[in-house]
DNA sequence: GCGTTTTATAACCGTTCTGTTACCGCGTGC
DNA sequence: GCACGCGGTAACAGAACGGTTATAAAACGC
């Protein structure tokens, strides 16, 4: 389990890639923003831990730049008493924060936290009922029928109602685990997206058997 | 998703009411500790805010007899300098705090990372007595009919009176828990929404059962 | 570089939801 | 009586919502 940490602070730096290598983790270190960007995408690592006071790029600007590539868990470490900043960094897409000082003990426990999360959307079910999912592939199945390609968002979508399978999944939610952060005002790039994965995996795309409309809430994958 | 806040600040309390209410969440008020703890054991919410300073049981209290009994998330409000009451705070087991004053914008940003925390995505359905709720559906079930789809206004408007039930509660509560702030001069929305609300869960309209009207003040929900 | 695919934005349409106005019936009190 | 307040009902218009189509912008492959 790959881990980047992104601090201009080397004590800390240090203090945390100590308890984190203790722990069994892989740690990669970047003093400053643009070499967190830069490890970020040579070393595509499983969760991302970043100070918000950097030189050079801020670790909002970072964590801007990751979220345009992918959706791993951030973490944001911040310093007590900055509400705004903290705001910020979770509307960008951040998915928990620490404020320092903090205990190794404590950064541990989180980060854990945050990768049991994660991996359970990653490793939800890849086949349930009528769909087979194979993420490597970027392709569906349904019943017997040929695998269709998917593309990034679509699967992503297909993701996030596949693991939640037969509830319906709130519009709000499924913007922000498909696209990052988003306004909750931006539901056209959902209603498009619901529309195009339809085409692909409906028999009559007109009338959604699997891809049902929970009308005023969400979507919801029918299966069995 | 229910949220108790206490705190005895009157319009502290009606700003962040209203902020959540607007967010979707079902908040319900605390003036001081002692009704936050009774209701928080009837009511079972799913995060407390609580404010240090309150009359009666302090928010020390009432955070330490809500950990004797549930691990459920629990901010707390402190003023800002006042360090020693802020890890008293922590020791006792609330999960975080936020310094007053602060913005509705920031509390929410907060509370939805802390919620996420929890990994609180549970969605069951709320149940009392005949009447069966599933908020993530917008579907109520009466008995054992077949379920029935509502409306956003409708599911809050019921939503409040479950959380109430067998009590009436005032129709200028309804108002500002169900659309926000409204003057109090706004029955005729009510009166509809109750009307359209009978519609669908009642089996004989114009003999209300379950929807009771409580003349010169509210309405209550009959259930058992 | 170029052409193709994918994603974002905008516009239109029918349906549903919500807010508004109006009217009815009923009890209360002048 | 009759005006008044209150709750219930009906009808309608504008807003919001979801589906669809078209088109522009961005990303990708070569």
């Amino acid at each position: 389990m790959k881990i980047l940490i992104a601090d201009d602070d080397r004590d800390l730096l240090n203090l945390i890639a100590f308890a984190l290598t203790q722990a069994g983790y892989l740690v990669l270190r970047a003093p400053d923003g643009p070499t967190a960007i830069r490890t970020f995408a040579a070393e595509s690592p499983d969760l991302v831990v970043l100070d918000i006071n950097m030189p050079g790029a801020s670790g909002f600007q970072v964590c801007e730049a990751i979220r345009l590539k992918s959706r791993v868990p951030i973490m944001m470490l911040t310093v007590r008493g900055e509400e705004e900043d903290l705001v910020r960094a979770l509307e960008l897409g951040a998915d928990d924060y620490l404020n320092k000082p903090f205990s190794p003990r404590t950064l541990l426990a989180r980060i854990k936290a945050l990768l049991r999360r994660a991996g359970g959307e990653a490793g939800a079910p890849l086949a349930v009922g009528r769909v087979a999912l194979d993420v490597d592939e970027h392709t569906v199945r349904i019943s017997d029928a040929a695998p269709v390609r998917l593309t990034k968002l679509e699967l992503r979508l297909l993701q996030m109602l596949l693991a939640n399978a037969g509830r319906t999944v709130n519009s709000d939610r499924l913007l922000v685990q498909v696209w990052g952060h988003r306004n909750s005002g931006d539901r056209q790039l959902l209603k498009q997206l619901v529309h195009r994965l339809r085409q692909k995996i409906e028999a009559d795309p007109a009338n959604p058997v699997l891809l049902q409309t929970a009308a005023g809430s969400g979507y919801k994958l029918i299966v069995e």
